[in-house]
DNA sequence: TGCTGATAGTCAGCATACTGACCAATATCC
DNA sequence: GGATATTGGTCAGTATGCTGACTATCAGCA
């Protein structure tokens, strides 16, 4: 009988359970409180200043139902802002806040220092090989969950 | 600026929100309604009849607050048993049952598939060294998350 | 034996993720 | 121009996962 570990799903979501974790324990330490999926909204909405929530989802394939509760909590800290659009009066603007910006810049090393972390235990050339493998697989599955990832 | 997509990070959530879609739908289309978090605790618990909780969740390296409502929903669709323990009067000691059983045999089938579906950007060679090094680095880091694997 | 610490399980609360439904607004097509 | 389809956002409901707290029970040691 198969062993549970040998299965691809199972090594995802352990994977993926350990990122989350010293994700969150690199942020806390540093005096933050963010999600990794709070940062990566962030730091999306900074770099694309006036995006609206579906391109936000899309852009880091998160599931547009969702992405409403993330902006909510990143409002709710001070950290973004969310106004309608002119242009569509169904659409919301987000921005970065002042606050936002400041965060992001000094959560950075933190952020940086999870993503070291979680591949210790790997060499360089072999975290490269896993980075480009996870890319590959990711591509070729990108349509097959409900939020699949965008371009602009 | 470092991309969303170069970080281990966001490629761990990505490759488990894919791999947790193909499960669904593939198992789905067999008809059955199990999730992969389901399937690898009903799959564990026959492999190790009469384990506790604490026990499962070590296993398959969910936390222990986790299992409970996973046990929960496996008793409701009268896939598993849970009774009181003789031995530990504070332990539960879970059992499959022919219908869990029965479940388990008839789904195998589209749990592979998924698991190949989820890999079919990769070539068998690629595929084999994504699970190496997915396996080298959540050994690495088994301990940083609340809810290590552990061995029997 | 009796105290103390550890352990099994549950619960409340919060944050992803998803399904499916819904409303308001915009686009499209005849 | 008007019916129709599509789109942006939200909501209710469900299932992981986690933190922290709590009860009941067990284990170890003075």
């Amino acid at each position: 009988m198969k062993d549970n570990s040998d299965m691809p799903g199972h090594l995802a979501r352990r994977f993926q359970q350990i990122a989350v974790a010293v994700f969150l324990a690199e942020v806390g330490q540093a005096g933050f409180d963010l999600t990794p999926v709070q940062y990566a909204a962030l730091a999306t909405i900074k770099a694309n200043p006036g995006l609206d929530q579906v391109t936000l989802a899309g852009l880091i394939a998160y599931d547009r139902t969702t992405i409403t509760g993330v902006v909510d909590r990143l409002v709710q800290k001070g950290l973004a802002e969310r106004r309608a659009s002119r242009r569509d009066r169904r659409a919301r603007e987000l921005e970065i806040t002042d606050e936002g910006r400041r965060t992001l810049r000094r959560i950075t090393p933190a952020v940086e220092s999870a993503q070291q972390i979680m591949l210790r235990g790997l060499s360089a050339k072999e975290a490269e090989e896993l980075m480009r493998l996870l890319h590959k697989a990711i591509a070729a599955g990108n349509e097959l969950s409900r939020a699949p990832l965008r371009e602009m």
